[in-house]
DNA sequence: AGTATGACGTCTC
DNA sequence: AGAGACGCCATAC
């Protein structure tokens, strides 16, 4: 059994371009016993060298609540814009069709 | 070994 | 609609 960081890691990295998901659907999928193991895990990948696309992952409600953990606040908007994903008052506008279910991955 | 801490989710006010 | 309370459980200290 490999990390729980690791596995979270694998399965963002799954997340095709211009999609997003969420921490429970992440969770859900890797049969986590709770959604904040995916926020923390992401949290982690960005102090470690693991490169992993975090700006895809946002909460259940479409907002990209990790911004503020980005090295800018506009970074997470920036990089989800430049896939094509469009983000309005600090969430995914079209959440419902661009969600990502890594359960089919 | 015990306490604190969340890039969450859901309910209540 | 916005804000607060609580449950969740692996990591960090």
């Amino acid at each position: 059994m490999r990390p729980y960081f690791e596995q979270v890691y694998d399965l963002v990295r799954l997340c095709p371009r211009g999609r997003v998901t969420t921490y429970g659907a992440l969770a859900d999928a890797l049969l986590l016993p709770s959604a904040r193991m995916a926020g923390y895990a992401m949290r982690h990948s960005f102090v470690s060298d693991v490169s992993v696309p975090a700006h895809r992952v946002v909460n259940a409600a479409g907002r990209l609540s990790g911004a503020d953990h980005f090295p800018t606040p506009t970074m997470m908007a920036e990089l989800l814009a430049s896939e094509g994903v469009r983000v309005e008052r600090g969430r995914v506008a079209d959440f419902g069709e661009l969600f990502w279910d890594p359960a089919t991955a």
